[in-house]
DNA sequence: CCATATATGCTCTGCATGAGCATATATTTG
DNA sequence: CAAATATATGCTCATGCAGAGCATATATGG
């Protein structure tokens, strides 16, 4: 068993990360164009020799390639598939025989800072996951078609049991269980999508495999939601549903604010984030009595209506942070309409 | 920038695996004893080439080597901190030159197997942590010594600012703040300790720093919980932190449960991961209500006292399922007097 | 039969959360 | 300037869950 013990020397082990910010109540991950046109999350290699650490490499190339300043930064999930990508792909002078494995890593910046070169350009994460967006009711594209084609999918199962199995992975991930959505299981919805080939990612790398064609000729008549080059829209999946998680039990929401902020700035945030809208004054309730925010004297200049406090984080608001996190004070019944304004 | 790209190339990945089971109400990792009497996870080496990927390299090896059937698998954290261990030392015959970075696996099993092997054994978690484990109320190790050695930590920061950083740390992990004790903060608690060299670990990896030799003088009599090879402990820290949080809100404690058990069974499995006891009814009460479990015909056999009814999982408690996971109704007051008993 | 031990059922209470009415303070409009 | 409109902020009410503990059921061992 020793034998294969120094396959590893023909690693290359890439940093991606995902950049997010909010800007105007949206929320935006830093992409970077490829030369093919694909879209890509921004990554460095890793370099054993001058790299101490992971993290600090990551912060080292981010740094110098995007001058984002880089607050929070998170370890989300080390992606080692084969055939995600060659090397070559990645790196363009890299030898081919090379297995890459990626780390991804969540990065949080108080602010879109504005990028230099030409490739790098901020974009929504509903760009690429468009049916995790509720804040104006539930996507079109989610009734219309996603979960119309997982129909699909679910009838050419081989088995009744896995027919079953499908059905329930389905209801369970897009909400029609009786839990209802769960804004927390992106990745799990971003996945059971590949699956079904319902996501260009998955017939781009399925290629010349004949009975996925067959099954998936009717749903490739159009990509839902933009793709990314190799796996990294699974990676921005996974950031996203780590953030949504994390926003409940740790008040990392911060990291994404400026100094000083109104509470709807905040909830705005937050709701950016989880992608549906939030109960208003229930949200100032939770957020004033956890002691998550401080009031400063100032208020907000506006053009219309009363014009709002502004806050900061309040002392306990560290990402390590002392009492749980948000609460997310959903809405159950009509959500208030606010759907046209912007 | 491209020349650093291929520095990759001298990096071994070893998996390593906290494989966890529940044996008569303890909670055991599988252990494996090196020749210089060090404890140290199980781990193998991620080959590339016969590898398709990471989660199906661990399986491999793990099966391979322990022979311990693997149900639930899940990834926690890639760590590559330059120091951790030279490849030499984790794989005999290896280049010396080379980087480990180690990616670490939880695994749980339904029972703790017997093991072939003389070198591996079960351990308890709370051998390597034993401030972790209040089941029998506060663990002596905690306010005799920890509290007091990190007082002296400390006192001892540069700074009157670090000094209050410091101390907020402490209170927050080790549940002096508001807050109290979060069993979930177990992987910080470790490496505050670490930090404050309390851990045999962290004199053994800084022997030669000689600011940390005096300061740690005094606290070095004893390690404070077994010590294990290399960062192994941390990883072992990383496995409870993530258990104890996901218990929250997967059912998972039903992949560490046989096929069937008794409701006061399922209770001590979980106060077993989480570190302390639970109130009974209401612990019946919410894993009955929700559905987690469902009642068989068969009774337990036992001693003395009413016979239990046997149950088991109920349809939701799929690792990745549907209700939320097990509350975990704490006792705030008098802890109900059971801690002489087995 | 009685003491003891564990299992199981049920009630009471406080608090967090979901919901929405009411009021305050600004801008915009007639 | 008054009214309409828009947003901010305060407050109440209902519900359900979680923490606590009493009461009852059913076994074993004298």
């Amino acid at each position: 068993s020793d034998a294969a013990a120094f396959s590893g020397t023909n690693i290359v082990i890439a940093l991606n990360a995902v950049l997010a910010a909010i800007d105007a109540d949206e929320p935006k991950v830093l992409c970077v164009r490829r030369p093919e046109g694909l879209l890509s999350l921004p990554y460095g290699p890793f370099d054993p020799v001058s790299h101490r650490t992971l993290e600090l490499g990551l912060r080292d190339w981010v740094t110098r390639q995007t001058h984002v300043p880089l607050g929070y930064v998170e370890q989300l999930y080390t992606f080692g598939d084969k055939g995600r990508e060659t090397p070559a792909a990645a790196f363009a002078d890299a030898p081919s025989d090379l297995r890459l494995v990626s780390v991804g890593y969540l990065a949080l910046a108080s602010e879109p800072a504005i990028i230099e070169e030409r490739e790098a350009q901020w974009r929504s994460f509903y760009d690429f996951f468009p049916w995790e967006d509720w804040r104006s009711g539930e996507p079109i594209v989610l009734r219309e078609r996603i979960i119309r084609d997982l129909d699909d999918w679910i009838e050419t199962a081989s088995s009744k049991r896995d027919r079953l199995e499908r059905e329930r992975r389905r209801d369970l991930a897009f909400g029609l269980s009786q839990t209802g959505w769960e804004e927390e299981r992106a990745l799990e919805r971003y996945e059971l999508m590949y699956e079904a080939a319902l996501v260009e990612e998955a017939w781009r790398d399925r290629k010349g495999a004949p009975n996925i064609e067959a099954s998936g000729k009717r749903r490739q008549a159009q990509s839902v939601g933009a793709p990314m080059a190799s796996d990294h829209r699974r990676i921005l999946a996974t950031a996203i549903s780590r953030l949504r998680g994390k926003l409940k039990y740790r008040p990392i929401i911060f990291e994404l604010m400026p100094d000083k902020f109104t509470l709807l700035n905040l909830q705005r945030a937050v709701e950016a984030i989880v992608g549906f809208e939030l109960h208003k004054q229930n949200f100032r309730r939770s957020v004033e009595a956890g002691g998550l925010v401080a009031k400063t004297r100032e208020t907000a200049q506006q053009a219309s209506g009363r014009p709002a406090a502004l806050f900061r984080a309040g002392e306990v608001a560290l990402p390590d942070g002392g009492p749980r996190g948000l609460t997310i004070p959903r809405l159950r019944r009509s959500p208030s309409t606010r759907s046209s304004g912007g």
